[in-house]
DNA sequence: GACGATGTAAGACAATCGTCCTACTTTGTA
DNA sequence: TACAAAGTAGGACGATTGTCTTACATCGTC
């Protein structure tokens, strides 16, 4: 176990701070208070804070990428992949509530600024949209996976952005349910589409 | 009809630039240049800029009053109405491929400033979800009006932040055509509550 | 104990931010 | 024509931004 270094501290520190305050809002001050560390001294670890960015969108890919495969092993059924994917808004509601989605809200504001790494924060848009859809595939809808998967994913990203706005925890509730309500449907359709072609 | 002043021409080009390129990120230079006017003379029309961002939000707020009113004109049914609602996705395509939601990123973002006018800018969600409200009272879903109503906006939000992200206009039709449907279904379940009563 | 290598502290740097001030021009009214 | 009012131009202001430089501390290695 390697320790940590001012490097990953630093990274952690604007990682948390990208999430509530944004990206542009966020100084070299504020991550400097938050590490304890001198502000001009960043670039001996970063070239830019551009380059602080991208190693935060690192850390959130791989820190993604873990938990999908973490799911991959737990839910031997892909419905039960997929309501894990769902109970992340439960899971984090809190902080939704606070600061709407880590993705979400990242993407969107680098949108805004036009920013170089925009396709970089997209990836993570990217490997949720992946990954629901094979969930979506072994579920045996095969033609609109993508179709099912990107609608998920909406439907999510609106649920955090209006309890955000709202700052209201209880419609998170709400709409999970009838976001596994959704996913019931789905399989029910795609079982009984299964028989007919039996 | 007034002529157009000053402070109209700077709220005007504020409006736009805040859409585009979010508030924080917009400053007094890039409005001067837009209005063509000097930098230091904003100080005549307001005392700062989040009294611009007020005089925005008020604007925004008149603008969404009017075309709710012109949809209540319009559609005789109230399943008409919401659909003039979904059809905003399809008429601002192209905008909201470009800079997503205007309402939802202005909240987003003030959210994550911790700004004042935070309040100011969610009324325009609280004009939609009241509005939305009042047609799902009157097609027949009285107990969870609220509850579609924040369904609706919520997908809304979705579908806006993600055709963004990906700079999608195609998933835009898809999800409404999604949408339409849904509300189809609302319609009828609403009309067989209707029976079932009589 | 001496010495590069690695890491840190502190501050200078130009640019830009929102804010404010003063001098000037235009305009409406008497 | 004279003059107060309304509006504009342009730049000074202190603070803060991201960036970069230099001097200092710490450490393993010879």
């Amino acid at each position: 176990m390697n320790e940590k270094t001012t490097r990953d501290h630093i990274v952690e520190a604007a990682d948390q701070l990208f999430y509530q305050q944004g990206y542009e809002h966020t100084s070299f001050a504020h991550i400097a208070d938050a590490v304890g560390i001198a502000r001009g001294n960043f670039y001996y670890h970063f070239k830019s804070k551009d380059e602080i960015l991208d190693a935060v969108i690192g850390v959130r890919l791989n820190n993604t990428r873990a938990m999908l495969d973490q799911w991959e092993r737990e839910g031997k059924q892909p419905a039960d992949r997929i309501r894990s994917f769902i109970k992340i808004l439960i899971a984090n509601r809190a902080y939704i509530k606070r600061h709407g989605c880590p993705v979400g809200t990242l993407c969107t504001e680098l949108a805004k600024l036009n920013h170089a790494s925009q396709a970089d924060a997209n990836k993570l848009f990217t490997l949720f949209r992946t990954w629901l859809r094979q969930q979506f595939t072994l579920l045996g809808c095969k033609t609109d996976a993508d179709t099912l998967a990107m609608h998920l994913l909406a439907r999510s990203q609106g649920v955090a952005t209006l309890a955000n706005a709202f700052h209201d925890e209880k419609f998170i509730k709400q709409e999970v349910k009838l976001m596994n309500d959704w996913l019931d449907s789905c399989t029910k359709s795609a079982a009984s589409a299964e028989n007919l072609s039996h």
